[in-house]
RNA sequence: GGGCCGUUAGCGUAGCCUGGCUUAACGCGUCUCCCUGUCACGGAGAAGAUCAGGGGUUCGAAUCCCCUACGGCCCG
C-alpha cells in the first residue's frame, strides 16, 4: 500500500509513505544493498542507526547461497540477517544483466553481428539508436569488459521460459523462472517482491529491445498469476511489483507500462537504466513513463545513483531508489563531502591520497557520522593503506550516511 | 695488502651466465580517471631509471673485459 502525502506544485516531487507488512517505509527512500543478506561491512544496527528503512537482497544470490532451505529454517531472511524492517528482493532479472556475456560491450555485438562494424554502426544503425561517440555513457563499457572472456561466456541463457544461469562460482546450472523467482522470494519473506524481467544491456535494436518488452511483459502476467495463487487473500502480503522495460525507446517504455498497468501490480519499477546508454536518454525515459504511472502506487527508478541523478529523478516523480555506489566507492576509498562551493554540492575525496596522511581533521566537518565524530582523515587513509577492514566500515557507514542525509532532505 | 659478492625508478627485485624481439620488466608506493536492480577491499591508465661512474671490445652493451667509487663478506 502506498499513501502520498505531498506533491510539490512546482516539481513532480512526492512524499509518501509505503506500507509493508514489515513496517513503513517513508519515502522518497534511498535502499543500501544486501545482495546476499548483508549490507558490505556493517551490521543492522548500522544500519538502522544510519537511518536506513527499507533494505535490498538479491534473489539470485540468495538462491544460490545459502539457499532458500537454510534460509526457510532460520525463520526468513529478515530472522536469518537479524534485520526487522522491511527487505525488497530484487528478482533476479539483472543477474541475466550483469553475469551474462559480455553484453554491454560494443564488441559482443559486433561478435553476434547485431551491428557489423563500429564504424558501420553509426552509419546503419543510426535511426535505431544513437552513434556511440561523442555521447557519455552512462555506464562505462570497460565495466563489462573485467572478467576474462573465457568467464563469461556462456553463462546466461534465456528463452520464453526463464534463464538459465551458471553459477559463477561452481560453474553448475541453474534455471529461474518468473514462478521459480516469485517462490523464492517468497520462501526468503520479502516485503517487496520484484517480477523477473529482461534487461537488455545499451545498445540494443529496436526489434530486441521490443522482444524483450515482451518477455518482460509475458513474465510480468506470469508472475502476478503465481503469486495470486500462491499468496491469495492473505491478510500481510508482501507487495508485487512490475519493472517497465524498453530502453531507450519511448514508445516501447510506454507500451511495457502500459502493459504492466493492466496487469496491475503494487508498485512500477523503471528499470534497464544505467545500462551503459549516454546519460541524457534518463530524462527522456523519466518524462516519457512516469506520466503514464498512476500516483497512488510508488516508483522505483532500479540501481540508480549518484546523488545528483537521485534529485533529478525525485524531481521528476520517482519514490524509490537504490545503488551500489556510496558502498562501492567507499569501499574504494572514495567519500562524499560537502562542497565549501557553489558548483556542485557535494566533492569526492580519495581518502587513500598522502595528502591526507598527516590530516588530522574530520573527513567532514558538517557530518555527524560515526567516522567523522571519532576518526580524523589521517587515521582512516592509514586504515586503507595498510588494508585495515575497518577502513571498508567507517567509510561505508560515512557514505551512506550521506545518502540517508540527502533522502531526509527530499522528504522535507 | 689479497680475494670474492653486490650496485637497475621513492623502496624491493627481474633481466646479465648464452650481447640484438629492451622502446629496460614486475611488485609496492605516488597520482589521475572510473564504478549505477554488487561475481566487485575492484578496474583502467599515467608519471617515475642517463641500468653506480669512467674507459674498452663489438655493427650493437644493463648484459663481455678493465679501472674507480661505494656497500658487504672472507683470508692475511
Amino acid at each position: 500500500m502506498f499513501k502520498l502525502i505531498t506533491q510539490d506544485k512546482k516539481t513532480n516531487r512526492r512524499i509518501g509513505q509505503i506500507i509493508t507488512k514489515s513496517g513503513v517505509v517513508r519515502t522518497p527512500v534511498f535502499m543500501p544493498i544486501a545482495t546476499k543478506g548483508a549490507v558490505k561491512s556493517l551490521t543492522p544496527e548500522d544500519l538502522k542507526e544510519l537511518g536506513a528503512n527499507l533494505v535490498l537482497g538479491n534473489t539470485y544470490h540468495l538462491w544460490l547461497r545459502p539457499g532458500t532451505a537454510v534460509i526457510k529454517r532460520a525463520g526468513g531472511l529478515h530472522n536469518f540477517m537479524n534485520w526487522s524492517g522491511p527487505i525488497l528482493t530484487d528478482s533476479g532479472g539483472y543477474q541475466v544483466f550483469s553475469l551474462g556475456e559480455k553484453v554491454g560491450s560494443v564488441n559482443a555485438f559486433q561478435k553476434h553481428k547485431i551491428f557489423p562494424s563500429e564504424k558501420n554502426f553509426t552509419r546503419q544503425a543510426s535511426s535505431l539508436v544513437p552513434p556511440l561517440r561523442d555521447t557519455v555513457p552512462a555506464r562505462r563499457p570497460e565495466h563489462f569488459e573485467k572478467a576474462p572472456t573465457s568467464q563469461r561466456v556462456g553463462f546466461v541463457k534465456i528463452t520464453d521460459k526463464g534463464v538459465e544461469f551458471r553459477d559463477p562460482i561452481d560453474g553448475k546450472k541453474h534455471f529461474l523462472t518468473p514462478e521459480k523467482s516469485i517462490d523464492i522470494q517468497l520462501a526468503l519473506d520479502s516485503d517487496i517482491i520484484m517480477a523477473l524481467d529482461e534487461c537488455p544491456p545499451y545498445p540494443t535494436t529496436k526489434e530486441q529491445m521490443a522482444a524483450a518488452v515482451k518477455r518482460t511483459t509475458e513474465w510480468a502476467v506470469r508472475c502476478k498469476k503465481y503469486f495470486n495463487k500462491k499468496v491469495g487473500r492473505r491478510k500481510q502480503r508482501p507487495l508485487l511489483f512490475g519493472i517497465v522495460q524498453g530502453g531507450i525507446y519511448k514508445d516501447l517504455r510506454q507500451r511495457s507500462a502500459r502493459e504492466l498497468l493492466e496487469i496491475g501490480f503494487d508498485g512500477y519499477a523503471i528499470g534497464g537504466v544505467a545500462v551503459g546508454e549516454p546519460r541524457q536518454y534518463l530524462e527522456e525515459v523519466l518524462k516519457a513513463v512516469i506520466p503514464l504511472l498512476p500516483k497512488n502506487k510508488p516508483r522505483y527508478l532500479m540501481g540508480l545513483g549518484k546523488p545528483e541523478e537521485i534529485m533529478a529523478a525525485v524531481n521528476f516523480g520517482i519514490d524509490m531508489f537504490d545503488c551500489v555506489i556510496p558502498t562501492r566507492e567507499a569501499r574504494h576509498g572514495r567519500l562524499y563531502i560537502l562542497a565549501s562551493h557553489q558548483q556542485r554540492f557535494y566533492d569526492m575525496i580519495q581518502i587513500a591520497n598522502r595528502k591526507f596522511a598527516k590530516d588530522f581533521k574530520p573527513v567532514d566537518y558538517g557530518c555527524q557520522c560515526y567516522l567523522c565524530k571519532n576518526y580524523s582523515r589521517a587515521y582512516l587513509s592509514h586504515l586503507f593503506k595498510t588494508s585495515e577492514p575497518l577502513a571498508l566500515r567507517l567509510a561505508s557507514i560515512h557514505n551512506l550516511k550521506f545518502y540517508f542525509g540527502l533522502m531526509e532532505k527530499l522528504r522535507k
